[in-house]
DNA sequence: GTCTATAGCTGGATAGAC
DNA sequence: GTCTATCCAGCTATAGAC
């Protein structure tokens, strides 16, 4: 909050760190360099330490943008009318879960990134519980047999692991464990409907 | 097999792979440079290239090399007389994860690698299944219900997305998720037992 | 087989003009 | 705020002596 408006506003600081976003996305975190990124970003490779500092700061903002995001969309996730279906197929987006990704084998070489995700990946999970919780105990779930963490971190982790198999070309096994997961879902609250579609402040 | 036996037997060519390994494992695969590599081999850098051709080929190289070694090891996980918790030990064991994750992230930028993993994992994969189809039909699994790949995927999936969390330092909710794990594992075989040390041929 | 030396490249970061 | 120019480091790979 010690940093500028006008700084934080600046359309080129927006633009190198939506660059940022889409080389990793399409050619990996090696590819977020400071050359690239600002001809990417069509600004004056200068700028990146103008506006950022370092990499790692760039690094850590991109992210740090991109959790706000995903946390006010998750508010809106478990408001769905099948929450759970909601749940599941936000967990099996690989679009979202590309960068994710990224970011996380970029943690491995950034402490500074892996201390953000660290935080987020908290914060993220246990918001989840929280709305899960309610969820579950409305269908009659046995909340001591059936903990609501334990539940998410079966589903998210086994999503999270078939996008990566996903990512390599490898799919031995994954239609049947969709199909399991799908048909314990649906055992809870019926087949998937399709509604309208619910209006987001997230673009 | 093209290649001679003298070159594939080298000290200075196995020592590359040694150091290769515990670099990735210690610093990350980024740290595994013609230098340093050589460096830590206690080799000359120009001997790198004189084996390997390229760095590419020495990942390659070194992922197949733990790959033969690690389908040796899973051959034998199912011998164990409580073949599901030590397919979960051994899917939770962090140390074999480390440089697991560590060729993961490499492949996301080294193409030759990609494709290994993805060949090695399918292997892998259908290996375990057929094993593990054999051990559920004994314990009277309802393998319509229950198949033997979705039920692998789910829990070595979930334990390797944990392990993943743990290396960020973030638990939360995982100890009810691995208590529900385990509750399942022990209805079918039983509380895990402790047993003579078997005799194995990976080191 | 092992070594040295070096070419050629790409990167992060800074200084200073405008 | 934006830009150019430049320094310095680290890397892969190769050539060639021994």
């Amino acid at each position: 909050m010690a940093r500028s408006r006008d700084l934080d506003d600046s359309a080129s600081r927006a633009a190198l760190l939506d660059a940022a976003e889409s080389l990793m996305v399409e050619h990996g975190y090696a590819a977020v360099t400071t050359r690239r990124v600002s001809k990417a970003a069509g600004v004056n490779n200068g700028l990146v330490h103008y506006y950022f500092g370092t990499m790692d700061d760039l690094f850590a903002e991109a992210f740090r943008r991109r959790s706000e995001r995903s946390l006010d969309r998750l508010r809106h996730v478990l408001d769905d009318p099948q929450p759970l279906w909601a749940l599941w197929e936000q967990s099996r987006d690989a679009s979202s879960n590309a960068i994710v990704m990224e970011f996380i084998a970029l943690a491995n070489h950034r402490k500074a990134i892996k201390k953000e995700i660290a935080a987020y990946s908290r914060q993220h999970r246990r918001l989840q519980i929280e709305r899960l919780t309610t969820v579950l105990e409305g269908y009659g779930v046995d909340l001591e047999r059936w903990p609501a963490g334990a539940l998410l971190v079966l589903v998210t982790g086994t999503a999270r692991f078939l996008l990566l198999e996903e990512s390599f070309g490898v799919h031995v096994a994954h239609d049947e464990t969709v199909a399991v997961i799908e048909r314990e879902i649906g055992a809870l609250e019926g087949e998937r409907r399709v509604y309208e579609r619910r209006a987001s402040a997230a673009s």
